[in-house]
DNA sequence: CCATATACCTGACGCTAGTCAGAGATCAAG
DNA sequence: CTTGATCTCTGACTAGCGTCAGGTATATGG
């Protein structure tokens, strides 16, 4: 297959490429990895467990080079507020000029890279970089039936509420709403679907099966994640779960401000119908069947 | 500049994505860079100095890591005839072996990526590899003014000869076309242009300078390595030199079966005229007024 | 022939990255 | 309060990657 030999290729030109600059500019006087800490840590800093997720570091290894660091003064750990056993760790002054440093370097090889192609190719480099890495990432999103009480579930929850607050026009209130208790969308009622990239929570969308319908609820993307094809992998998650348990019919409703839902739920086969419920925030009722 | 910040945000991106994926596929009882070794030294074998230069390996560590692989039985090395200090590697039938299978495991991993994303995306995604692998190999690419009795220089012309030679219904001989003696595309006479690729010679073109005007020649680019570009930044490099020179008119002439050349021409600003010399290869005449 | 450069090998060494087991503190659920 | 899970840290260890200095054999130019 030439898919697969296209890749092949790819995969090694850029690591070549890509590989020698990132050295070149990156690993002067402090190792790799942690150069990559400092980026991630960033100026708001971070919990220590979130950034073990994002570099898929072994913990020993992770508090190994925070305490190599944090010996430099760069940077600082204080437990996190709410859970003890967590820590937090935030870039000291000298932390935070040592990251502009490291922005710098970064840029300057991201820009001795276009500048190697003649002008009149930039554009297309750019725009193939920016197709690429979005397909990458998207390919690299996981999706699961989790516990709509996990951190995971509650962190999307709440995401979700905090939007759905900022974007209404009379802004929003869980308690108004028709309510979405966890054991009805906990196997075998219903089902909550977690999207998940590099072990962080992306999206969720939940299911609850009734008798001779189910209803979709819940769905949510994260912003930064957004344009990946996220929500509809999470819909039709959530339509394969709705079809092996036989349900015959799909539901839901939403808002008018959510227009990108409704341009999901409409590209994904449901029908505009007329009101089947009195759920106060909502202006358009969809239906699907299965 | 939001460029940079794409590169910057590709590089992250496809680092830690395809790095995960090499390490799981090719890396399990081997060393990756053992793998590495193994896969460059392919099925023809190679000189152990060539493979340094392309992997850009300290001598020692080259060395160690072949002695590794050849206690293993994979490859065994010779005297490369000719140069008695050089030493050239092949893969013995066990070595051939181990290649297959890290050529599987490659595609697999190919593989892997490819199915984790859904079908609808696929075609996209392995447009958007090639064009940002070809792109980046085009950022690869280095002109030099270089000596036309040099190695590379040679090199070029050589496979210039055996192209043209195949490509030209009757042949092609060198002594019947106008010569170009290396003295006259040598500097301060004229020029001659060598594109390398990692060191590799992958393109060439020649300026020769007359009292009122200057001559293309010897334009060529390695077939593997066309459609980068590599024609244009050599004629554009050329042109730079010739107005650099203060030649008022540049002419060239070409055969009508290099069709790729005649477009690049054009496209460059030349164009056609009536015969002005006896070439008698030439179908056609260009000139470019600077 | 000599001096110098090239190609390769060997031994010694250091750093980075990463793994593993276990301990201590804290949290959540019963 | 107990139990089990979670988060972090520590110590011990390994493999891989790479560098450096020096040595041997061969080639090249005078």
């Amino acid at each position: 297959m030439d898919a697969i030999a296209q890749i092949r290729r790819f995969n090694r030109t850029v690591t070549q490429e890509i590989g020698v600059l990132e050295e070149r500019f990156l690993g002067r006087d402090r190792s790799l990895g942690a150069s990559r800490l400092l980026f991630e840590i960033g100026a708001n800093g971070m919990e220590i467990r979130q950034l073990r997720a994002r570099l898929n570091l072994d913990s020993g290894y992770a508090s190994r080079l925070l305490r190599g660091l944090e010996a430099e003064g760069l940077l600082h750990t204080v437990r996190s507020s709410g859970d003890a056993r967590v820590r937090h760790v935030t870039l000291t002054p000298a932390g935070r000029k040592e990251l502009a440093l490291l922005n710098r370097r970064s840029d300057q090889a991201a820009g001795s890279l276009l500048r190697r192609l003649p002008e009149a190719q930039r554009p297309a480099f750019v725009a193939a970089l920016g197709a690429v890495e979005r397909l990458l990432l998207a390919s690299a999103v996981r999706l699961r039936v989790e516990n709509p009480r996990g951190r995971r579930a509650q962190y999307c929850l709440q995401r979700y509420f905090e939007e759905l607050a900022a974007r209404f026009e009379r802004g929003y209130d869980p308690a108004l709403g028709i309510p979405v208790a966890a054991t009805e969308v906990t196997p075998p009622q219903g089902f909550f679907v977690v999207a998940t990239l590099n072990g962080e929570p992306v999206g969720c969308g939940a299911l609850k099966c009734h008798a001779d319908y189910g209803e979709i609820k819940r769905m949510w993307v994260a912003p930064a994640s957004r344009g990946l094809g996220i929500g509809k992998r999470i819909l039709q998650r959530l339509e394969a779960l709705a079809r092996k348990r036989r349900v015959p019919l799909l539901r839901l409703e939403t808002n008018k401000t959510l227009t990108e839902a409704q341009a999901l739920y409409r590209s994904s086969g449901f029908g505009e119908v007329r009101p089947f419920n009195d759920e106060p925030y909502a202006h358009y009722w969809f239906e699907k069947a299965l």
